[in-house]
DNA sequence: CTGTTAGCGCCTTCAC
DNA sequence: GTGAAGGCGCTAACAG
């Protein structure tokens, strides 16, 4: 049973190395005023009896709380099988761990809950600066963290403040991919299985497939939104099977949805790819997992973490605020996509199914995601 | 764009409601020593101005950090689908919120640098307590904590010591049920796709199922390790399958595999239950996404995160270390597990595959798990 | 109840 | 290079 130690200070290690504290703090903070062998020597010491600065401490004295927060508003049901979020998290780490930030990280119901909490983090001292996830297009979260002097940075967003940068993926650029590589093989009737309606990367890629479809003459491309599950997916899947004339080719929001599409298609005895095409907007091991396997958007939520990581600590350093872009997504072709079976009936005014259909305006492409380094 | 304000402190509210600084800091921390209805008072104001305790402040002067540390070893290439883990956490803090902790959430490689983690936040002063998740048979570090002071709670452990509890899963319990349920369809030859090989549960269950045949008498039960993912689980079911006398049920340690056992059963032009059983040892969607639906064992994430944080909570408020148990895992009986077609054969000497064939030994079973309240 | 004082660990400034 | 002093926001232990 090993002694509990204390917690070594900047006084003890002053002590053993028989310098004075106010050289010893200079020498960890790599400041001028101390030689080199000193600093050297004070290092080692410091090392060997494993001291750290109290964050504590330095929060208190001005320093920042060394810690970045990250708020995921999301119920606990809705928290199921989710292969994005850990793994963004590991990218931010990656970085943050060099920086010697740590992450305070909280999940809570809404949005209302998450504005609260960074309040309550500000004024408890505890972050210096936080991660937003799930943008939405009419957001309160920037306007607050402005209030609040919070630097931040929104992963998958486009708006951009005077301390709040942008992480953005190209959703245009792989919403063009995804429809190139459909309409090359013929299809001409695509729907846009898409997820949370609030959503900013939502509206982005719906208000993207509308672009596209108005470049290539697709007047029946439209998305649908769902609120991401299995059981939405596959209800709105077999909506669409049912139409009059169904689409030939469905792009899903995600690997969840796209494999129950699969199944829903499966009851319908039809079969993927000959009766219909299916593409996921997210790659996994459920895309293969599922027969056929997915083609699928393979994104790197890595590196979208380690980008974002990377812009926040710029802001902390004081950097002025921007756009960031993460590679564009590639496109897997697997086993799921393939040529219609037959040509796609004429477009005849069928009856389409008219509550949460998007698309029906046609705005301006105001949305093409900036891609800058 | 709203000013930033400044972090309001009890030298406000002292002003703001005409009062002493220390009376403030007795009224709001709950102390005698002021009237019920200054107390009031004092309070309404520190609601309005926002104000919170700087918790930078209140470790420096004692307090402990207000934040719970929880790190995840895990490679970055194993944190794909993983329903169980953020489940776990929300739980976690639905039980942190009301006590107004913070998690810091951090994810590294391995068990070492988790350690080196434990040693940096106790010196930073940066947590008061830590969850610790996937207890490992030969574990490093409840020693660590141990000799750092820090209190700790182990999920899904059993080995308890003076600042650190368990919240111990019945894997004996359940394996009971599962065994229980496949041998009253007539199993009598059933194989264990285990996890890693390191983990505490996995030897728990390991054990679990070697006792539980050696009850019903079943000699050709074993378990065999594996990295969790779906191409061992895969790669694990084709070379059970290929055996003289293959087993005619299996049970997998988590959906993924599982899953993959169908398809690789699928492949080999076997049907699932008619010709093998199977059973995941964890609910997801998953196991409603690939046909046949699975028969899992139903676990509660969210309640288990809830206890432990309860649990750790309890030993930050000084009480003893102990072990709680959760509720048992339900079996949900669905459509992958059935009656074997035909009798199994007379259990001859066939070959079985040597290498990480665990369960050959017949040790006292020495792991039922506790499951105090 | 009030007001004062000291101290937590660190950084900074200003003599020396 | 040293040493002392002040401050960050809070708690705690005083004397009034």
């Amino acid at each position: 049973m090993p002694a509990q130690r204390r917690r070594p200070t900047i006084k003890d290690i002053a002590r053993r190395s028989g310098v004075s504290e106010s050289a010893v703090s200079f020498a960890l903070n790599g400041r001028p005023g101390v030689s080199e062998t000193t600093r050297a020597r004070v290092r080692r010491v410091a090392e060997q009896v494993g001291w750290r600065p109290s964050t504590a401490a330095r929060a208190l004295s001005g320093e920042g709380a060394a810690t970045i927060g990250l708020v995921l508003a999301r119920p606990a049901r809705m928290l199921g099988v989710e292969s994005f979020f850990l793994q963004l998290i590991s990218g931010v780490q990656q970085v943050l761990a060099q920086r010697r930030l740590g992450l305070l990280f909280q999940v809570v119901e809404d949005v209302t809950a998450e504005c609260a909490m960074y309040r309550h983090w500000w004024a408890e001292h505890r972050v210096d600066g936080v991660l937003l996830v799930d943008p939405r297009s009419a957001d309160p979260r920037p306007g607050v963290l402005e209030s609040l002097g919070l630097p931040a940075v929104a992963i998958g967003g486009t708006e951009t403040r005077p301390r709040l940068s942008a992480v953005s993926a190209d959703d245009a650029g792989a919403m063009t991919s995804v429809v190139s590589h459909l309409h090359a093989l013929g299809h001409r009737d695509i729907v846009h299985v898409a997820g949370l309606a609030g959503l900013a990367h939502t509206e982005r890629r719906i208000a993207s497939l509308r672009a596209e479809a108005g470049r290539r003459g697709l007047p029946r491309a439209r998305s649908l939104t769902t609120d991401y599950s299995d059981a939405e997916g596959a209800a709105m899947t077999r909506r669409l099977l049912d139409e009059d004339a169904p689409p030939t080719a469905v792009i899903y929001d995600n690997d969840v949805m796209a494999a129950a599409g699969v199944a829903a298609a499966a009851e319908r005895g039809l079969s993927v790819p000959g009766d219909l095409s299916i593409v996921s907007w997210e790659d996994s091991v459920l895309c293969r997992m599922v027969h056929p396997w997915l083609t699928a958007l393979a994104r790197d939520p890595v590196a979208f973490g380690r980008g974002a990581a990377q812009e926040l600590a710029r802001l902390l350093d004081g950097s002025p605020s921007r756009t960031v872009g993460v590679p564009l997504p590639e496109l897997l072709v697997r086993e799921s996509t393939a040529a219609p079976k037959s040509r796609p009936v004429p477009p005849r005014p069928g009856r389409v199914s008219s509550d949460r259909v998007a698309g029906a305006s046609s705005g301006p492409d105001s949305d093409s995601a900036p891609d800058s380094a």
